[in-house]
DNA sequence: CATAATAGGACCACTTTAGTCCTCTATCCG
DNA sequence: CGGATAGAGGACTAAAGTGGTCCTATTATG
């Protein structure tokens, strides 16, 4: 249920990846490696991420890529939506208000609460999080989320 | 970002229309007709959703399908669940623990804690606030999610 | 037995996605 | 200045996945 884009999967495992070397900077084939991604899609990915101002980009001889801000300032939310764009759940949410049931369609606010509580459990967790192996994440959000309903 | 499929969307439409009327049993033409959606998508819907234990058909005559359940025992994330498949967010948390990553992905158990808060919020939103045309629709979750970063 | 309904798949057409490759531009160093 | 290194940008292709339709069987009613 719900999959986000193999693409976007990886994006995360390389933002990841340059959240452990923060004050480096590496080319794409490096990144690459250390991801075991191939290259060329690996450069795609930093290209779209860059744009998107997830990445600062150094060109020429010793260029390369690192990240633009600290990784704990950077959450999963932002890299999922600049690989995904900036879609919501559901189509109602994505065009404006117009969806086919027309008049009737009551569902559209009620998605758009859970669009922002989705929205709000990726925003909450940082890459600096997403590099740390687990152990000590301590999450605020998890726990207290609304609980039961079979 | 994070989209759903069409057919699952439809799914929630067709179940909040049940869900405004709990006690009848509608034909999977009414139903269409009462969603403005064609007959057979609407039946593919009916039958999945049947199969998945979230309504219960009547076959004969006089049949058709009404809610196997109390509307408001009834998550989101049943529905989207029933149709989507219990998959997770990326290719790591559907298959196993087996990810291209091999040894070094520690990301699997972030998107563990991620996956786990998505579906917390899917859960917390039942069919009968999907029906109710938004006004009192308090929600116990979305105010308390982790707040910030930006 | 005729009729009205669902059950269950097979099937196709189309869109989206993943992934590759090629050319252009910027920077550095000798 | 000129060659080498690295990113920018986009065109393109192949393969999945999705949405959507239809056909046949089964079950119940009167």
């Amino acid at each position: 249920m719900l999959r986000i884009g193999k693409m976007t999967d990886y994006g995360v495992v390389v933002m990841a990846h340059l959240a452990r070397h923060p004050d480096a900077i590496q080319t794409g084939a490096q990144i690459a490696a250390g991801c075991r991604i191939t290259v060329p899609t690996v450069s795609k990915l930093l290209k779209s991420l860059t744009r998107a101002g997830l990445l600062i980009s150094v060109r020429g001889v010793a260029g390369g890529y690192r990240l633009a801000r600290a990784p704990a300032e950077i959450s999963v939310l932002e890299v999922i939506a600049a690989l995904e764009g900036p879609f919501g759940l559901t189509e109602c949410s994505r065009m404006p208000p117009r969806c086919s049931q027309q008049g009737d369609c009551s569902l559209s606010d009620n998605w758009d609460v859970i669009n922002r509580a989705v929205q709000g459990a990726l925003r909450g967790v940082s890459l600096s999080q997403m590099a740390t192996p687990m152990r000590t994440l301590k999450w605020h959000g998890a726990a207290d989320l609304p609980a039961a309903l079979p």
